[in-house]
DNA sequence: AACCAGGACGTGA
DNA sequence: TCACGTCATGGT
């Protein structure tokens, strides 16, 4: 039978350590297994800046590699744009060549802007969940992870890696988004609120550490820390 | 050379 | 509610 939740929350952790997300670019030169710094230094985060470095990363990010992300947050900042009032008059143009190479450009400097005046209303209060999820351009997944890695919120982020992982490691279709949190979510409501969104916000770097490293749409078994619990192994 | 990447939206059934 | 097309660049 699948273990308990728990259980694939520290076989995770054990194999790959604490990940150190959200991966802001000031930490860029820490190395997160180096010991130099600890994952529960930066929930939440501390300042507007990096708030907002999150939630644009969090856009950005949308069916691209982090790797593309990185290089357009430098773009923006060298060119003054990674502050929202910045972002919210400058020529579209501008922006959509800033962030050309994470894809979706034209799409992703609409949802920038709406994002931005989003944030100025809200920031530094956390905005409540209904309300990040009714920005057009900011979906589940972005808006949780926006909840969890900038304003430190205890939310299960539960993206296309978190469903696949569940239903290879039980066999059988996972619920929807919202039944999928909640059955993610109720194991650790025990923990009190900082905890928990300590163990959420580790939990979701490691999905996508383990989905990048053996949990691929094209399964690599051998190896996975998880082989010897999940029911799919052997391919 | 197809396939995938830390999705979301619009549309028609 | 659900399935499907669209958005787009870059790495493997």
């Amino acid at each position: 039978m699948t273990p308990p939740i728990s259980d694939i929350f520290f076989r995770l952790l054990e194999t790959y350590g604490p990940r150190g997300w959200w991966p802001l670019r000031a930490l860029r030169r820490l190395d997160p297994r180096s010991g130099g710094y600890h994952p529960g230094d930066f929930s939440p985060p501390v300042s507007a800046t990096q708030r907002f470095e999150i939630g644009v990363g969090a856009i950005l990010t949308q069916n691209t590699t982090w790797k593309q992300v990185e290089g357009c947050l430098d773009t923006l900042e060298n060119t003054g744009l990674l502050v929202p009032e910045a972002l919210l008059q400058a020529p579209l143009e501008i922006i959509e060549s800033a962030i050309r190479p994470s894809g979706y450009f034209r799409m992703k400097a609409r949802k920038l802007c709406e994002f931005s005046r989003f944030f100025q209303q809200w920031d530094p209060d956390p905005p409540p969940r209904p309300q990040l999820l009714s920005v057009w351009g900011i979906g589940e997944e972005t808006a949780d992870s926006i909840l969890l890695y900038a304003y430190g919120q205890p939310v299960f982020v539960v993206d296309a890696y978190t469903r696949r992982l569940v239903e290879r490691l039980s066999g059988e279709a996972a619920p929807g988004c919202a039944g999928l949190r909640k059955k993610l979510t109720e194991p650790f409501l025990r923990l009190e609120t900082a905890r928990r969104a300590q163990v959420f916000n580790e939990f979701h770097a490691l999905v996508v550490q383990l989905a990048k490293t053996h949990c691929r749409s094209r399964p690599l078994c051998r190896g996975c820390p998880l082989e010897t619990v999940c029911i799919s192994a052997g391919r």
